[in-house]
DNA sequence: TTGTAAGCGTTATCAA
DNA sequence: TTGATAACGCTTACAA
């Protein structure tokens, strides 16, 4: 491995000081233009690249941004780190991936790591375990912090979410239009933000439409393929079984579809299935599902931007006062609940 | 945003100096238990953070390690990250991200930033349009590098690939099996390292079985399911249509089936198709979908675990030789080539 | 067992 | 227009 170049060497190159160096390229205005024109030819010929570690601990800024999520292997996820990386690289941010696997030590620990590399600031969305905000209340005392999706209550920092209140009342007002009256919901673990929400605004779309929520309708669960699957078994067996299924996401509703075709029951005649999400694969397999799309692209995009703006607000020394942004999520209809 | 503690205050707050303090985070032999125990207990306290951006620069070691992609939005991609992420903080690293959108001058970009930010070795996919390993050279020369998938042939690092050559045969072979012989392949861009050596093996596969490759048989794409569906419809319009089609990825192979699908033609009795990547929805479409399984997660954890081996040889001033890592690819069948 | 002091690469403040 | 110097927070010989 070849050594190191640093400004002084090109300092030495062209018999100017490490200082003047640093103000060439830093543009400064009182250096001549012939000097930075040597300047950043040497640094070419040389091989040099600005070791930001130097720049960050001189300047308190490390350029770092922190992102720390479940898995990013979800697709949703992936997404939206996809927009944060675009957004901030953009503006000569790094960003540092951490995942907590669902688990609340892990994300403790990530956090801690996080912090000992300095970031700036940390966009995150909490694990299924995270049940109190002891570790964030920490964190946003000394940087910012945007939540998204998975939030917490609690936390008085900026936010981006879905309306998964309004999202459920969407998914409901479709399937009572399309005359199902026996509607069931498969939602999440509902100590989960969104999760809570969605099922509360299904009791509210089912309230609305004056329908009521029989015994079993409501079923909590971990959202895999599996659970959908075998919670429709056991919701069939029910006295009066639901004649449509309203999950809280995609991968259960597609759990739902494959249990009543196995089981020949026709779906969207017969029952009705909407997800959550509008994942890639709701369009491709068939029945396609009809689910909701959180613009999860628009969601990185946003708190991206959020945090940006925190920043800018800490160093211009104003007050921020946390935002929480909610996105309108849009049903979109396809053939698992559109019968005539 | 409150002031930041360092060792100093630590020092301070216990009456010794700091690089008392330091030892004993350090774990140093000759730092008596109490001392020990006093500063971590002062350090929770008070709230303390290592600075590793200062530990860094002290020691010459950032910690960071650069991941490079094409996307992090493939679920490829972020399964892979995913694996690497896990691997490497287990072992004290952060990962840096980053995002070429398949663009070279992105990638060259973003290449550049990771240097700055002083990465200790660097994980790279290379971009569609990555046809010269330049800046590629001159990072490795520096740093460790590891390449998985779409890897340089003139780049003399570790790679993860996966033996697409034997992939390809085994399509073939198990076509070849089911009755189909004009069998066809969808191709991705050639100057990309795996989708030419997945032609090649086609060729070769076909070849073995004594089969021609027909006039327009092998056709080249960007690999999307429009260009599948696209494709599909000119293969039907030759002379001699094909009975099989082994398409270089998962997307245009669902394609292909979408549009067999609304021609009536059935899927497998008259046309077989095969895909490669084995990707979540291949088994949730109908027909399920035959296609090649690459592992990707364990390609994750290899290329980790290839720069962790250099960063040791490197530590310990020891020679390393670039290895490469083959991964047989595991061919699932499922129903859309599975006929009696 | 602990303290002293120099230095990692950079930048900001002053002086020239 | 440029140079000298101190400092950011930490580690590490060496000294005490």
């Amino acid at each position: 491995m070849k050594k190191k170049i640093t400004i002084v060497d090109i300092a030495n190159h062209l018999g100017i000081t490490p200082s003047a160096v640093s103000k060439a390229f830093s543009d400064h205005p009182r250096i001549s233009d012939k000097t930075k024109k040597a300047v950043r030819q040497a640094a070419e010929q040389l091989g040099y690249h600005q070791n930001t570690l130097a720049t960050g601990l001189r300047r308190g800024r490390s350029g770092l941004i922190g992102v720390l999520v479940p898995g990013i292997h979800f697709s949703f996820f992936s997404t939206i780190i996809k927009a944060i990386e675009e957004t901030l690289s953009e503006k000569g941010y790094s960003v540092i991936i951490s995942q907590s696997r669902d688990q609340l030590a892990k994300e403790i620990r990530q956090l801690d790591n996080l912090m000992k590399a300095q970031v700036e600031g940390v966009i995150a969305s909490v694990s299924l375990e995270t049940n109190n905000s002891a570790h964030f209340q920490k964190i946003c005392k000394r940087i910012p912090v945007v939540l998204f999706d998975r939030t917490l209550r609690d936390l008085e920092v900026s936010k981006v979410v879905v309306d998964d209140y309004m999202g459920s009342i969407k998914a409901v007002d479709h399937l009572v239009e399309k005359g199902y009256r026996r509607i069931a919901h498969i939602g999440g673990l509902s100590h989960v933000e969104p999760f809570r929400i969605r099922q509360e605004g299904y009791r509210a779309g089912m309230q609305k439409h004056g329908l009521e929520i029989l015994e079993g309708y409501e079923q909590s669960s971990k959202l895999t393929v599996a659970d959908g699957e075998s919670i429709m078994n056991d919701l069939l067996k029910l006295p009066s079984p639901p004649d449509a299924i309203y999950a809280a996401s995609d991968l259960p509703a597609y759990g739902v579809i494959k249990c009543l075709k196995e089981r020949g029951i026709a779906v969207p005649q017969e029952v009705g299935v909407v997800g959550f999400s509008n994942e890639a694969y709701t369009e491709m397999v068939s029945p396609t599902i009809t689910t909701l799309e959180q613009h999860s692209e628009n969601m990185g995009l946003i708190a991206a931007k959020s945090m940006l703006e925190q920043l800018q607000h800490q160093y211009d020394d104003k007050e921020y006062v946390p935002q929480q942004s909610t996105l309108t999520p849009k049903l979109v209809i396809r053939e698992s609940s559109n019968r005539k």
